[in-house]
Parts: C-alpha cells; structure tokens; sequence
DNA sequence: ACGGTTTTCCGTACAGTGCACGGAAGGCAG
DNA sequence: CTGCCTTCCGTGCACTGTACGGAAAACCGT
C-alpha cells in the first residue's frame, strides 16, 4: 500500500514540498489579494504554510519571485488561432492581454520597471512580431509597430486601474473627485457635451485607440 | 545691516526654513540620484540636514512626496508654441516629454501607478486635449487619442529606461543578455538581416511609433 | 538497518523602512 | 517675562528583505 501524500506512518501531517511552481502560484495568489505593496516575504511563506528563508532554497529574492509570477500570468494569454487576418488577430490577442492584466492588475506597474523576457512573454512578442511580419511590415517599422502595440496595452491598463483604485475608490477624498470632474467638465464641450465624471466606457476607449494604431500600422503596408 | 541668512547674532549657523518647495525639490534630486528604490524619507531628511520627522510638517507621507516630485518634473515640459500645425506641435510636445522623462528615469515606474492630476500634469493633457480638438476630433474619438499619446509615451519609455537600466548595465549577467540576443536574432530575417544584440535608434523608433499613432489620427479627421 | 552525505527547511539576527507620538526649541504677541 | 503657536525632531514600533548557521529530513551505498 502506497504511503499518503498527506501523513506518513506515525500520522504526522506531512506538507507537500515546496517548489518553484509552488512558490510563484503562491505569489500570484498573493498579489491578486494584497496588491504589490502587499506583498512580503513573509506573507507568501504564510500562504504556504512555511518558514520565511525556506523560499530562498528556490528563489533567489523577492525581485525574482516577482519576475517569475509576472511571466506566469503573461502565460494566461493564450496561442492566437492560426490562419486569422493578420488585424483581426491583433486585436483579438491584445484585447486578450487587456483581460489577463485586468485580472492581475498589479501587473502593469511591474511590466514598467522590468524587462520582459521570461519565456511567456517572449512567445507572445513572437506572435505579434509574426502576424506584423505576416502582414508585410518589416524593419525599423516592424519593431517600432510592436513596441507601440504593446507600449499602448500596458498604458491603457495602467491608466485604467488607477482609476478604479484611486479615483473611484470609497477612500477617494473629496478634493481629488473634485478636480478630476473639473479636468473632465472643462473638455465638455469637445468630449459632446455630456461629460459626466462618471467611469468611462472602458471597453469601447481601448478598441477605438487600438484600431487608431492599427489604421495606422495598415497605412505603412500599401505605401501611397 | 540686515542679518545673515546663515548665522544668527551668536554665530550659530542657521539653516533655511523647511517648505513644500524645498522638500520637493530635494525628492527630485535624490530621486535622479538613487532611483526610485534609493528613496527614503531618512535619506530625503539627510539631504536637507533635517530631522526624518520634520518633513511630515510639510509632507503627508511619502506617496505624497513622490505624487509632488512626479507632477514637479511633469512641469519641466514647457507651453507649446501657439500657432503650430496640430500634428506638429504634438510632436514637439510628446518629443519634450520624452527628453524629461529620459531625465528622470523613475518617473514611468511611478505614472504606472498614479492618477496623473497634479497642476502640471493637468496642464499638459490641456495642451493635448486642445491640439486635437482644434485639429477636428471630437467626443469618445478625442478621449481615446489622448489615451493612447500618452500610454504610448509612458511604455515607450518605460521600456527604454529598463533596456539601459537592465540589459545594457555592466551587472547585467551573461544568461540575459543571452536571450536577448536569441530573441532578436530570431527575428532578424523580418528585421532586416541584421539585428545585432546592440542598442536600437530609440530617438528614430520613438518617432516612428508615434508617426503610427498620428497617422492613424489623421486618417479620422477626414472620414473617406 | 545503518552511517554518511546532500538537500530541504527555518529560527535568529541585522540593517533598513514609514511613520505615530510627545516633547523640545524658536518666533511672536501681550 | 509669560503664554501661545509653529516648527523641529528623538524615540519607538511594527514591518521589510535576506545573510548565516544549524536542525531536520531525505536519499544512498553498503
């Protein structure tokens, strides 16, 4: 009879071991609940139920969790269906990274101090660099096209969670609505009239700046 | 005779008086000196031969400091010349913002996480919003181009400063510049041949990106 | 089953952080 | 000089990342 995973013979309770998949779910759980100013050391030691230094035999600092939870969550953004026009396929493959940093939205203040090579994200750049080239870009046009995609979704999100967590937060004081309604109000009459403070409509702002950026990129592809 | 600003009657020295202003102007300092991760209000104290404490005389804490020092340096981009062409003079001005945020690096790190609303900050999507409203855009078509001018900006350089702060920097290990070097080359046939592992032309790609976004700006003032 | 080696675990300790509190020092009005 | 108010800041607390060295467990050849 196979001994239990969970107790050994004299019914100790034995914790399964520690690992790196382990220790970077752990970390994306944690930065789900807490947000990165949440997150410690001693926190994700906690949700594993293990002493603080045992992380360091797999991790070699906290920065280094952070890299790793950061590519693991890139990796929720899925392979794009092959055979897809090359427009459609962008918008489909970076609405789908709008959702994923949605989800985890700790993620875009990491993706601006770090460089993204984990595996993850490199083959998502792969995908992008090949639909653009696909498409028929090339050159300095074809990075610059790529960097400008993805420079976009990452500000976009940003920009998007800090008004949900700042601004319209029940801790947001009276002032900062204050001035946020008179920014919004003093362009009234270009934004239509009717600016109201009130959240804007997220979805449609970001596929109306994507499609400005692709419209773009398809003005390269068949030179005038 | 008026009395010293530096010594009193007995000699003593006497420092000049904390204020808003100065604290600021020290945060930016060290700021461009150590970084964002080098900032503590001890070491902001140090800089000013004041007591750590003293600053929250003035100073709410140390988001506050740092929300201060990012809109102080936001104003370090000057008013557009009146009269330029729209397309012109966005160039010119998210040019400018470029060249200060290459400045100060550590400023995409913190626009990724705040709520841009400072005097300055406002000041400058004025200019924007204004350029594209004269130019002919109007309602969820001007909100969504000043969206994405701006996180192109924030990511473009966000990713510069992480290219010359991490992958380009003396400590950069082997292993990574590895697979920057893989990951370009993989793309060296779309790239033009010859990618090398070297540093792009980031002032020609800004400005190719950006002639992306305005094109596809252009193309909405004049629907076909 | 046993001794030895290696891997995994983690308690302690240290230097650093932001900031609450309460008192000292300096300037000013009477 | 007395009171008052602003400015200054020393001390203390709870918390951080992680270096170090030892305990515990797992593995292995005999």
């Amino acid at each position: 009879m196979p001994e239990s995973i969970w107790f050994r013979d004299d019914d100790r309770p034995r914790r399964p071991r520690l690992s790196r998949e382990r220790i970077v779910a752990a970390a994306v759980a944690l930065l789900d609940a807490e947000g990165v100013t949440g997150f410690s050391m001693r926190a994700l030691a906690a949700r594993l139920r293990a002493g603080t230094m045992s992380l360091y035999e797999y991790v070699q600092s906290r920065e280094d969790v952070l890299d790793l939870a950061l590519d693991e969550v890139i990796g929720e953004v899925d392979e794009p269906r092959a055979g897809d026009p090359w427009r459609e396929l962008l918008v489909r493959q970076l609405t789908r990274s709008r959702q994923v940093m949605r989800r985890h939205p700790w993620m875009p203040a990491l993706t601006a101090t770090r460089p993204l090579l984990g595996p993850n994200a490199l083959a998502r750049s792969r995908v992008i660099y090949a639909a653009l080239a696909r498409a028929g870009l090339h050159g300095p046009e074809l990075t610059a096209a790529v960097g400008t995609l993805s420079s976009y979704v990452n500000g976009f999100v940003a920009a998007e969670n800090t008004w949900w967590d700042t601004v319209r937060t029940p801790a947001a004081d009276a002032g900062l609505r204050a001035r946020v309604a008179d920014h919004l109000n003093e362009h009234a009459a270009d934004l239509g009239g009717l600016a109201q403070v009130d959240d804007g409509d997220f979805d449609g702002q970001f596929r109306l700046g994507l499609d400005l950026i692709l419209d773009g990129i398809a003005g390269r592809l068949r030179p005038a």
